[in-house]
DNA sequence: TAGGTTTTAGACAGACCTGTCTGTACGGAG
DNA sequence: CTCCGTACAGACAGGTCTGTCTAAAACCTA
C-alpha cells in the first residue's frame, strides 16, 4: 500500500473518520450514505464491502467513541489517588468534553434518540455505555468507599455521583 | 361543531399534540407524516390544510413550546424580588423540566440538530429562542444588578449565566 | 509480467416518504 | 332542502434513500 499523504490511508478509516463528523452535525437521519462516501472519497461498493449497512456504520462508530471515552476516562482518573480528586478529575474531562464538542450534547444520546425502535441494537449499544461508565465509576473512582459500607448503599452512592455526571452540571 | 368528548377537538390542535410526543420520542426525521395522521386521527388533506408542509408543523410545535416556556419561566422568576432566589427559581425550573421530561434533551436542540442546513428557518427559530431567554435572564433576573457595573460586565454576567443554564440543558 | 485482490464510478431496483389529488360524508346556516 | 366549509379515506406522483451490481482501473505479490 502506497502511503497516502493527505488523508487517512485506509478506506475504512476514512468512512468512520467523515461518518463521525457528519452523524455529529448533521444527525444519523439527515446525514446520507452518499453524502459520507463522497465526502471520505470512497466507492459505494467499498462502503459495503466494509460495513453492511450504514446502522453497522452507526454502531462501529459507537463502539469507537465509546472505546477512546472509556479509556480516557480511566486514564485521567488513574492519576489521583484521593476519591475527591478522581471525582473531580471526572467531571474535569466531562467538561472539557462539552466544551471541544461545540456543546452538540453528548453523541450518544443524540444517536439514539434518532432511532424509534426502543429495542434497536443501537439503543442497546448506549445502554450498555452507561453502564459501562457506571461501572468504572464503582470500581475505579468510588472502591476506596466500598468495604466502608453496606452493598446496597454503596450501590446508591455509586448511582447518585453517576446521576450528576450523566444529568447534569447542576453543581456548577 | 359537536363537543368532541374523548380527544381535543380541533384537528389541528390533535395533529400538534401527536406531533410533540413523535418528534419528542422519536425524533424529526424518524417521524413520518403518515405516523402522525395515523396517530392523531386525522386525514392527510386535513393535515395540509393546517400545515402546508411537515417543517411547518415542527415551526408550529416549537414556536407553541417557546410560548408556554417562556411564559413559565418568566412567570416563576416574577414570584421572587430578590436576585439570587431569581436564579433559583430559573434552576428550579429547568430541573423540573427534565425530570418530566424523561431526560431526552432541549427539544429546540435536539430538533436543530436534525436540521443540517445551517440556514433553515428552524435553526433560525432556535437561535432566537435562545436570545429571548438570554435576554429574559438579562431583563427579568439580573436586572437589578444592571446599574452597579459597566455594561460590558453586566453582558459578560448574562452571558456567564445562561452559558451554565444553557448548557445544563443540553446535557441532559 | 501475471494474477488475484481491492477500489472506483455510477447505473439501477426497490422501498419509503412527502405532498397532491379525487371523491365522499357530514354538520350548520340561510 | 340546499349550499358550503371542513373532515375523511386513500390512491398516486415525484423524489430521495439504501443497498446491489457490473465493469474497469489500480495495487500488491511473486
Amino acid at each position: 500500500m502506497t502511503h497516502n499523504p493527505s488523508s487517512l490511508s485506509r478506506p475504512s478509516e476514512r468512512i468512520i473518520e467523515a461518518a463521525s463528523r457528519l452523524f455529529f452535525r448533521q444527525g444519523y437521519c439527515s446525514t446520507g450514505i452518499n453524502q459520507i462516501i463522497s465526502e471520505s472519497g470512497v466507492a459505494k461498493a467499498s462502503f459495503y464491502t466494509h460495513f453492511p449497512s450504514k446502522e453497522a456504520l452507526a454502531m462501529a462508530w459507537l463502539r469507537q467513541r465509546e472505546e477512546r471515552w472509556i479509556e480516557q476516562l480511566t486514564e485521567r482518573i488513574s492519576q489521583h489517588q484521593l476519591t475527591e480528586k478522581r471525582v473531580s478529575a471526572m467531571y474535569t474531562m466531562w467538561y472539557d468534553q462539552i466544551r471541544e464538542e461545540g456543546y452538540r450534547g453528548c453523541g450518544f444520546i443524540n444517536m439514539a434518540g434518532e432511532f424509534s425502535d426502543e429495542k434497536s441494537p443501537v439503543r442497546a449499544l448506549v445502554r450498555d455505555h452507561k453502564e459501562r461508565v457506571r461501572q468504572v465509576v464503582a470500581n475505579n473512582v468510588l472502591n476506596e468507599y466500598r468495604p466502608m459500607m453496606e452493598p446496597e448503599v454503596f450501590d446508591e452512592l455509586v448511582n447518585t455521583i453517576y446521576s450528576l455526571f450523566d444529568g447534569a452540571i447542576i453543581q456548577a
